[in-house]
DNA sequence: CTCTGGCATGGAACCGGTTCCGATTGTAGC
DNA sequence: GCTACAATCGGAACCGGTTCCATGCCAGAG
């Protein structure tokens, strides 16, 4: 154990050299009224004469506050996810908290961090981040009464920011329809029950209703689903454009599948848009890069929303109306085009 | 301010509920000897009938230690960066460590970031990722006796976790000219001086010395140099690819500028491997979906060794070799191929 | 049977802040 | 000149743990 704890220097330190007491140094580095002008400069003189800075850790013992924040997500690995946590790290850096992240990848993880973060004594909230909380786990944080924003996942009775999923699987469907496709392809996600929350289903939601209301059906071998690897997707797209009536079109659950799909097309000689529409989902720098057309939804700024709810929550504010849906666009590029047919 | 503070059980509940003093409590939470398998179920039983759990912070105070690491990183955006914090995510859980991040993305916030954060009883410990520390920061880490590792970053004095950049630069080029490549052009990143470190400058002179070892030289106009994103990256790649004297084969600082330069490629109708050689640098996934010739560098596992590292330090092992470097390897796939001509 | 030594334990002191209470000082009002 | 009250401030108590020290008790040695 290191001994040389540097500038050991405490409140009583600069009571001492100030001449005054130690609750008159803690008036002054709170900002206090009733401090006399005199003593004020006096102690932020010995202040300043010792270098001292208060001792975090003792303020929290002793506000019963942390002033940090607990993030829990899974599949650091996505660009979309760690677009959000760039917007809560942002926000919360600026609301002057610390955040602590947990990433959970396997279900024992995610029990765990269920198990030992919601306890009042660590955390002074709780973001979550692509993850539905099972009511046990709910149950918990209740009885704690920890204050919990959750940013792409749902709960009926939780603060959260959304984007309405299901309209982004219309809004890429519509645009596709209106180019006048009419065999049209889904690649998703699993929706890995025990881990995570996946809005790859509302989106294929959003698809069929659309292509329902078109008059127009979508059979199950245009639906693929498969894990979230560009690869795997891939795989996924070249078994669908090899088979009997292959899609004109194909709608992705994400980004990064899209890519996959992209790939896909280009190994089998297809030209996109020529051959083969693709549309993808979130609008990350990928996407522009590939010049595909996406459905774009504010990652960075859900980050910042959920920071700012739960800061309000935290200082008292009511929270207000619990689901809050951040807007959503199609950002066309040129990965989409009518029909060659 | 929310009142519920849940379970507000303490040391001293436990104590009055078992007939014993605070002091027995603690050495039984702490598995200390010299307690008395009687008292020590009787305490026991206790703590599991009022669902006792210690508060952090107040431990923390009185030990002096945190059991908390900061990870300071730029730009939480690029994958390769991510992956290392997966990585140290990964290690600190395992020895029952907090992760706070601050991700700095502006010379004002890593001026923020290195002012504040070591100041005493913040953190145990230090891990900064891709950003070599001035000496004035230094000054003030030093002072404080605040534990530090570097990752994929210099620094003559601190324990750091690299890999050899030199040495990737030169397995990509000693690859493209085994397979017979003689006009090698070479994408970077900016030297981003105030900000962040980056390796691209170290890549660059690893090509430069195989090549001029193979008797050759690169002309400037085949050094092309832009900030990290794929968009740019085809930018510069299309502007290489369309002058005079164009190369076949281009090594890139990383597999994000390998995925714009292919990009380019694909849109001047080039073939890859065909009409020209491409290789990356890093092995993301994204490689592997491309198909990218790339250098594979260890970026989960320099986390996972930075942290075991730091916590060797603070624990008192002394910190042996300064600098480790970490094993680099070629991945062939099928982005590189011997020239046509 | 008494002395000695060691184990178990209660409780005080401490970590470094905040806050509350009561005392002191100064001044305005009569 | 005295009273009343407000402004200011010192210091105790507290937040909830850990650790050290002194004490009580018991067993074994002489």
């Amino acid at each position: 154990m290191p001994e040389g704890n540097g500038l050991g220097v405490t409140i009583s330190d600069v009571a001492r050299l100030a001449g005054v007491g130690r609750g008159t140094v803690s008036r002054v580095l709170n900002e206090r009224a009733n401090v006399d002008p005199r003593t004020r400069s006096r102690v932020l003189e010995a202040i300043a004469a010792l270098d001292f800075v208060p001792n975090p850790t003792a303020r929290r013992l002793s506000l019963r506050r942390t002033q940090t924040i607990a993030v829990i997500l899974p599949f650091l690995t996505r660009p979309s996810a760690v677009e959000r946590l760039r917007g809560v790290e942002a926000a919360l850096v600026r609301g002057g908290y610390d955040m602590i992240v947990f990433n959970v990848e396997t279900v024992e993880r995610r029990e765990a961090v269920f198990r030992d973060l919601p306890r009042r004594e660590r955390v002074d909230g709780l973001i979550i981040i692509s993850l539905s909380p099972h009511e046990t786990e709910l149950e918990r944080i209740g009885r704690i009464d920890l204050p919990v924003v959750l940013i792409d996942a749902h709960h009926r009775t939780l603060p959260r920011v959304v984007a309405d999923d299901v309209l982004g699987g219309r809004l890429a469907s519509r645009h596709l329809l209106a180019l006048g496709h009419r065999r049209i392809g889904f690649i998703g996600d699993i929706p890995r029950i025990p881990l995570a929350f996946t809005s790859s289903r509302l989106r294929l939601t959003g698809v069929r209703r659309e292509i329902t209301a078109a008059g127009l059906t979508i059979p199950a071998s245009l639906v693929a689903i498969g894990d979230h690897s560009p690869r795997r997707s891939t795989e996924l797209a070249t078994r669908m454009l090899t088979q009997r009536l292959p899609p004109t079109a194909i709608v992705c659950a994400s980004d990064t599948q899209a890519a996959g799909a992209l790939e896909a097309a280009n190994a089998l000689g297809m030209n996109v848009p020529g051959d083969l529409s693709v549309t993808g989902y979130d609008d990350i720098e990928l996407a522009d890069h590939l010049g595909l057309t996406t459905v774009r939804q504010p990652l960075f700024e859900s980050g910042v929303r959920a920071v700012e709810r739960l800061l309000g929550m935290i200082h008292g504010t009511p929270p207000g109306v619990l689901r809050e849906v951040q807007p959503i666009s199609l950002v066309v590029r040129r990965s989409t085009a009518p029909p060659s047919v």
